[in-house]
DNA sequence: AAATACATCAACCGCGGGCCG
DNA sequence: GCGGCCCGCGGTTGATGTATT
């Protein structure tokens, strides 16, 4: 059977979000709740195919995502999962129910992999993955199958192996998402991806506003009002917060959505808007800016 | 300070499977 | 049962940031 034509249309943007198209897809998510993606397009305007506004959603916006470096108990429950399971990330990551499969994949790309390799004659045989020529899916499947009760006990024993401290020390905690290991380079989109998550912890129905509106508000009005809109956009990461051609009729607007929760908070007193109507402020702050 | 190499990660692509008419 | 549609998954790529020379 033919497929879709999907992401190969006419029109259709490709490439990194903009805080601005996060918002859409966000608002839009809380409104109608996450699937039915094919509406998504048609429904918000988003120039945007219906797999990256899932994906989008699934690996970004989503809320209760933590990004920023794995810890070394998630680490080895991740290498457990993968000996276990194979490359099915989306499996690995229902045991890690913050961490989005693509992380994981990525963090085991980038990461374990490496590690292991020095070390792999120590890991022998190699895990059974669905890609091994060797053992049919069905069979491999059946195994796993058969082995269920010792994968548990191990999965058990991973999980006890610091299940006293849920947050071990060097274990961001779900506030604070940016930083950590992954360096500066993940700032941009940690940032947005936080401000999205805050606006969503604090998301009011539509029609009762939400924080960010109101910080968006306020911001313009009082241009630098906190220090925490500049805060946000430390030195290290000021570039980045205007690194979005999109983006960016000036670093105020930036700063109005790469603030934090804090600098909401400031502007809590403002008449709250809805999403949409915040974003339609921010592209008439950004319109005026010109 | 500039050039280059390397590392990281967000996003894309194609496929398989499930659902529904 | 068949075909079309949609969703979700895993592999891969490309852009960007960082480290090294």
């Amino acid at each position: 059977m033919g497929r879709p034509p999907c992401c190969d249309k006419e029109g259709v943007k490709k490439g990194p979000w903009t805080p601005e198209e996060d918002i859409v897809l966000v608002s839009y998510v809380q409104e109608h709740g996450p699937g039915n993606w094919r509406a998504v397009p048609a429904k918000t305007g988003l120039l945007r195919c219906s797999k990256s506004c899932r994906l989008r959603w699934t690996n970004y916006l989503r809320p209760g995502i933590r990004r920023g470096g794995f810890s070394d108990h998630e680490e080895r429950l991740i290498l457990h999962l993968q000996a276990l399971l194979g490359n099915r990330w989306a499996a690995i990551a229902s045991y890690l129910p913050d961490r989005t499969d693509n992380d994981i994949k990525n963090f085991w790309n980038t990461h374990l992999k490496k590690k292991l390799r020095p070390s792999s004659a120590s890991f022998s045989p190699p895990p059974p993955t669905m890609s091994t020529p060797l053992v049919a899916r069905g069979q491999w499947e059946r195994k796993l199958q058969t082995d269920i009760d010792l994968a548990r006990r191990a999965l058990r024993d991973a999980l006890s192996v610091d299940a006293a401290s849920n947050h071990p020390p060097d274990q961001p905690t779900p506030a604070i998402i940016s930083s950590s290991s992954s360096g500066p380079s993940a700032a941009p989109y940690a940032l947005s991806e936080r401000n999205i998550s805050m606006m969503l912890s604090g998301w009011a129905p539509p029609g009762r506003g939400s924080a960010v509106a109101a910080g968006a508000t306020e911001s313009a009005s009082t241009a630098g009002t906190s220090s925490e809109i500049t805060d946000c956009c430390s030195a290290s990461s000021a570039s980045n917060c205007n690194n979005n051609p999109v983006l960016l009729p000036s670093t105020t607007t930036a700063s109005m959505l790469a603030c934090d929760s804090d600098a909401m908070a400031t502007a809590a007193g403002v008449a709250p808007l809805s999403a949409i109507e915040s974003w339609l402020l921010l592209v008439a702050l950004r319109n005026y800016a010109f």
